[in-house]
DNA sequence: TATTTGATGATTGCATGCAAAATGATGGCA
DNA sequence: TGCCATCATTTTGCATGCAATCATCAAATA
């Protein structure tokens, strides 16, 4: 674990806040899960303290709830969270789409239309997941190319939330993949006709949607708060 | 402080964050600063566990720096940063905007109108300082009438860095004063006529303006890198 | 029987101690 | 003189210990 020349140098509390933030957005660690300390540190094999850090930095990125003297619980996901950072995300997209247009090179324009394509081989192959993944990657790959730090960090933030809705919610519906299927379609002839506004304006729409469809399959499903 | 039943069930760590977040953004810990743990906790009287945990809190909200096994500083802030903050305040201010109008109350409504109001006379009295301190008020306000967790969250911890350069760059030119105080005249006639639609548009050049100027005038300062 | 009080065990919050890493200084050697 | 190696000091990272707080449950009282 600590070998292949990658060594070790990351402090431990960091590498414990990344396993349990996996764990979490994975949703290994289910909402309302109580986090106890001492279980947690002898399963990890370390002490309390990197441990308490490790958690105290989940806590902020609103993955974990501590309540003084009681202690630390996975974070409920309720709609009305998912709700709200999809508000988020849909600008934010939106934005850095904007600026991915601006500023990415021949090569990783090249690379995100691969990606693209890649995706739409999945979805006409009915391969679903593989769709969620390359629409995962694509997404995330858009605000890389945008080359904004402050982008960056707060939508990695928001997306480790909203990834915790898809394990909720397992099945898109097929009109509403068909419908963010074209939108991506859309988007992609924006881009290689270079329009920004246009693309801008695609990936706000598109984000917007799938929030609400999120939300939709969460109600249907009543599997969160 | 204590008293009227609310009794003092804030931990340590939490208070330690609280001052030092304060210093930080007030500008009284100065970026690049460094930060001597038991240097830190005599000053504070705590032990360096507490400290700590603050500390790993702070990096989080971009407010320090730590390199492993070197120790933490402030967080050098830089015109980039500043930039990028701004890209991020300019949409969700906007958003905040478009929220709180949709949902605030007529009480909430005319408090936010009175704010305009002492801010304008502030401007009309060439206090500076008070126009400062109201159109932060405002910016907030607004933001807290979206009822919004998230957007209030995110916006919390880009403004306390955003605020950072306040102390890099404490005079506006007074024509870059006159445009904002127009913008913020625009913004509330919107309000008045209830046009959602405007007024998130003028919310969202205001900040951006903003962001500009302030790039300008630190970059004219040389007081950040 | 229902409610409250007290005691016990478990869990968190903070302080302290120890080992590893980094910084700075000193001395040897070219 | 300049450079590198080595050692001492400082500082961080992690583990452990102790006190405060909370949860649970049984006994006592109304």
């Amino acid at each position: 674990m600590n070998s292949t020349f990658g060594l070790q140098r990351q402090p431990l509390h960091t590498q414990v806040a990344e396993i349990l933030r996996a764990q979490i957005v994975s949703g290994d660690l289910p909402p309302g899960e109580r986090m106890n300390e001492v279980a947690l540190c002898e399963a990890l094999g370390i002490s309390r303290t990197p441990l308490r850090e490790a958690v105290k930095i989940l806590e902020l990125e609103g993955l974990v709830t501590i309540r003084p003297h009681k202690g630390a619980m996975v974070s409920e996901i309720s709609l009305r969270d998912i709700g709200e950072i999809f508000d988020l995300l849909a600008p934010l997209e939106a934005l850095g789409t904007r600026l991915a247009l601006e500023r990415m090179t021949a090569e990783e324009r090249t690379g995100i239309l691969d990606l693209h394509d890649r995706m739409i081989g999945c979805y006409e192959a009915n391969d679903r997941e593989g769709c969620f993944q390359n629409d995962y990657r694509f997404h995330n790959t858009m605000i890389e190319l945008a080359r904004h730090d402050v982008l960056r960090a707060t939508h990695t933030g928001l997306t480790n939330r909203s990834q915790r809705g898809r394990y909720l919610a397992p099945r898109f519906s097929q009109p509403k993949l068909d419908e963010a299927m074209a939108a991506h379609v859309r988007l992609i002839e924006a881009v290689r006709a270079d329009d920004i506004d246009a693309a801008a304006e695609i990936m706000f729409d598109h984000v917007r949607c799938t929030g609400e469809f999120v939300l939709d399959t969460l109600r249907q499903s009543n599997l969160a708060k």
